[in-house]
Formats: C-alpha cells, sequence, structure tokens
DNA sequence: CACGATTTTATGTATAGACATATAGATACG
DNA sequence: CGTATCTATATGTCTATACATAAAATCGTG
C-alpha cells in the first residue's frame, strides 16, 4: 500500500520547474476554452523564444501534453488542440449515437421537449451550484433499430455554454452536440437500477415494474457545472460496455 | 471527428525507436509479472549500457512509464514497479472493501462458498478462452455496516494465476486479494439492471422483484483471462459513483 | 490545370555534458 | 541508543547541437 502515492492528496507543492510551468500554462488555455479544439498552438520555435528556453525544454512539455491526449502533433504542420478526448472507454457511453453505432444498429433521435428558462430552485439544486441565470431542460429519446433505446432528461446551463443556444437539439441529440463542442475537466456519474413507473414504461415500451437501468451525469469544467443529464436505459435487454486496456500504446 | 484519432484502430507500425523499444521492453516484463509490483528496475545507468545509449534516452522511456503510472521513480532510490493501479476511477467499484470505506462505514465480508474443480463447460464458456484446466468458484457476500451492500460470484483461472491457490479468501475478498496481487491489462465491464428473484432477495435482504444492479467484469492479461465476476447490488438504496478528471496533475 | 518532383519546415529522436536536488546510507555525536 | 550531520548517488532538469522524417507548400512540366 505504500507504494500507491494516491495523487489527488496533498501535492508537495514542488517548486514549478520551467517545462512544467509551460505544460500548466499550456494546459490551462486548453481547458478554459482560451485555446478550443482545433486551434494550433505556437510552433515550438515560438515557444522557446516567449518561454526563454531551448527547444528541448518546450518539446518534453509538449510530448506530456501529448501523451495525455489534450493536443496532437502533427511534423511540419505544428501541434492542434484535440477535441474533448474520452478519457476512459467507460464515458463513451456519454454518446449513445456512438455507442449504437458501434452496436451496427441504425441510431434514431427523436426531441421530445426543449425549453429554456430561468433557472428554478429544483434547476438550481440539480445542476449544483448558485446558479441564477439561464438553462435549457430537454427530454429526447434514443432509439436502436426503431426500438426504443433509452429516454434522456437534460439541463445545460446557458451562462457556462452560452454557444448552446444556438444549437439545433431537434437535429442533433444534445450529448453528441456537447461532446463535440465543450469542453470539460471533470465528470461525475452515479449509476443506479430502478423499476419502470408507468410513464417510463410508455416511452421506453416495457412493462410496468421492469428493471431499468439509470445513469445520472454531471459535467463541470473548472468546477463550474455545465450540465446534468439522466439517462434512462430498459434493464435486462440491453447492457452498457466499457473495455479498459493498460498500459502503453505505440 | 477527423482529429479523433481512435488509437486502437491500426497502429501505422511506426519504426520502433530507441527509447520507445525500452519502453516496450520494460513495460513487457511489467505486465507480464516477470518484474513484480515493488522491484526495482535498473539505474538509468545500467540501462544505457545495457540498450547502449545515452542517459536521456532511457531517461525518456522510463518519464513515459512514469507519467502511465506503471513505475514509480524515486531520487537516489531508483525506479520501482508500481503496484496494480486502477486505470480509471470506474475500477474503484472493483474493490468493494476499499469503495465502502470510502464511504466511511464499516466493511463486513463473509465468504459463502469456495471450491476448486476442474473447469466444466459453463465455467470454460464464462471465462472465454479454451480453458481445460482448473478454476477456482467463489461466492460470498459484501456489507456495510452490517447491511448487505452486494453478492458476488466469481471465477478465477488457476493456471492463469496459480498464487491464487495459496490465497485466503475467507480472510480477504477475492477481489482486494486480486487487485492486489495479480497486474492485469485489459478488463471489460457490463452493467445491467435486473429484478431480484428469490435467491438474490434473500442474500440482499430485500423484496423480490426490487430493482438490482449487475456489473460483470471479466480481467485478462495479454489476452488471457484471468477471472470473472459478477456482482449484485440493491438497486436503489445504492449507487455506483465514477469520477473522472482531464488533464494533468502535479 | 493537373500532377509529380522538389524544397521547406516543424516535429521526432538522440547525444554529451552540466548542474540541481532529494535522500538512503554512513558517520559522528550526545 | 537515538539523533543530527555528512556524503555518495540516482534521478530531475536544462542546454546546444545534430540529423532524421513526415508532410505542407512550392515549383516545374506536360
Amino acid at each position: 500500500m505504500s507504494l500507491a502515492t494516491d495523487r489527488g492528496k496533498l501535492q508537495p507543492a514542488d517548486k514549478p520547474t520551467l517545462y512544467k510551468q509551460i505544460r500548466i500554462d499550456i494546459e490551462r488555455r486548453i481547458l478554459t476554452g482560451e485555446w478550443p479544439p482545433g486551434h494550433r498552438i505556437p510552433f515550438e520555435h515560438e515557444l522557446m523564444l516567449r518561454y526563454g528556453c531551448s527547444r528541448m525544454t518546450v518539446s518534453k512539455a509538449l510530448s506530456e501534453l501529448a501523451q495525455a491526449d489534450l493536443i496532437e502533433r502533427r511534423r511540419k504542420a505544428g501541434s492542434f488542440v484535440r477535441r474533448p478526448t474520452f478519457l476512459s472507454a467507460v464515458l463513451k457511453i456519454a454518446d449513445i449515437r456512438a455507442e449504437i453505432n458501434a452496436l451496427g444498429r441504425s441510431y434514431g433521435y427523436e426531441l421530445i421537449q426543449c425549453s429554456r428558462r430561468t433557472a428554478n430552485a429544483a434547476d438550481r439544486a440539480r445542476l449544483g451550484a448558485g446558479k441564477t441565470g439561464k438553462v435549457i431542460a430537454i427530454a429526447c429519446r434514443h432509439s436502436a433499430d426503431g426500438v426504443p433505446f433509452a429516454i434522456e432528461d437534460r439541463l445545460i446551463d446557458l451562462d457556462a455554454v452560452p454557444e448552446a443556444a444556438a444549437a439545433d437539439f431537434a437535429a442533433e441529440p444534445p450529448g453528441s452536440w456537447l461532446l463535440h463542442h465543450v469542453p470539460w475537466t471533470e465528470a461525475e456519474h452515479s449509476i443506479s437500477a430502478i423499476v419502470a413507473d408507468e410513464q417510463a414504461a410508455a416511452a421506453l415500451d416495457i412493462a410496468i415494474g421492469a428493471p431499468c437501468l439509470v445513469i445520472d451525469r454531471h459535467t463541470w469544467r473548472s468546477a463550474r457545472p455545465l450540465t446534468a443529464v439522466r439517462l434512462l436505459y430498459p434493464g435486462e435487454s440491453h447492457k452498457l460496455i466499457a473495455r479498459f486496456k493498460g498500459g502503453l500504446e505505440g
């Protein structure tokens, strides 16, 4: 046990070395959205001027960012901010469309309800922080080969994600849209099982009392709540699969 | 979408550079168990002799292994193989004892059944590969503050994990034992919901027909099946929580 | 214009050397 | 015997340089 250092705990506040400062600086710009996905970050040559160090030093910082999948480096072209990546295979359940496509089934999507409103007490409680601004509330249904696959009930903080105001959630599922447009830094999943009530049973076309899998997910960027979603899957018929692979690739 | 390279797919079989060869070589020894957790890997000085290169080159290989949490580097002491780490927070559900302790509740464990046998057809199907050797079958119950928390039904491949023969699963839950003694490279989780039948209801002290969360997990080392486990949690009362955090630390 | 060849350029890998820093182990001391 | 100090040493960071490599950009030619 002594070897497992349990990183999250107390950082000894080690003296920030130059390459770490560079890495943290760039990381910050990416995570705050200052450098959005696709943005080309300065060339190593420019960075060594900016930070007054050798190319090897900025290269080390960039290499670590690349290993962490925050940037993608391409010879001759430069280094680019990656779009928000799945930090773990589990999160693929975040994109139901991709999940269904991966199963080789045809994806269907149906927007049930989408409204914009000033956050009420329940919205604020659900999103976490003391938001008083506007939110978007979305209800929709995903289907595979025409059969109900999951129903989704989502809340998006419009102040944290103003771009969402312009998105067309009738054309694109909110999960996909968010995943491809909004970088996030933390997510929390809560998984549980319930039995279907009348409403859920009707929406999913299953029997009342049938088991359902529930996934509640909250997503933040730098501790600021972005969205909260509840997904309801028919329980026995469907299994969520997550794969993990150790080690390194390449 | 174009930026997301979907790593798992086709590796362009890039020319293995020296530092990558070193990294892969060391990684292999760790994952095969040749260098077990706690083992001190050769000093940089020895490695540069072994591979005939400069210290910067071996250092780069070791740095990447450290970033991937496969080794831990300590000044003056050397670099050490880390014990199997959680590759993702989700996997903390792999260690129910740790999960319950994290909740601040007292952990209880009860071995219901533990038997060794030659793998039958059902065992082989469950573990995957065409195993014909011996397996250990375990049934046990975990409780928190004296209340049933989950029941576990596990199969361990004794040929792949011969050390398990000497383990005392009456004293230590098999999940904890495996996590701390056996390195793995791949795991697959399958999550679903069912309603409790008579047997499950009795074991978990819930009503027949109550929702239950089911987690099936399979674990491999280098494509060789190690163990298969099914966990049954009471559904509404309990929630599995997983957290993800982007970026890098330090 | 289309298309292949050439050039340019940013990253990728590797080197030798230098100094910093933490710390395990040895040593000295009370 | 316990503790403070010293020392040796393995890792941590950084530099300046060199050449390799992939791919974008340009050029040349039919």
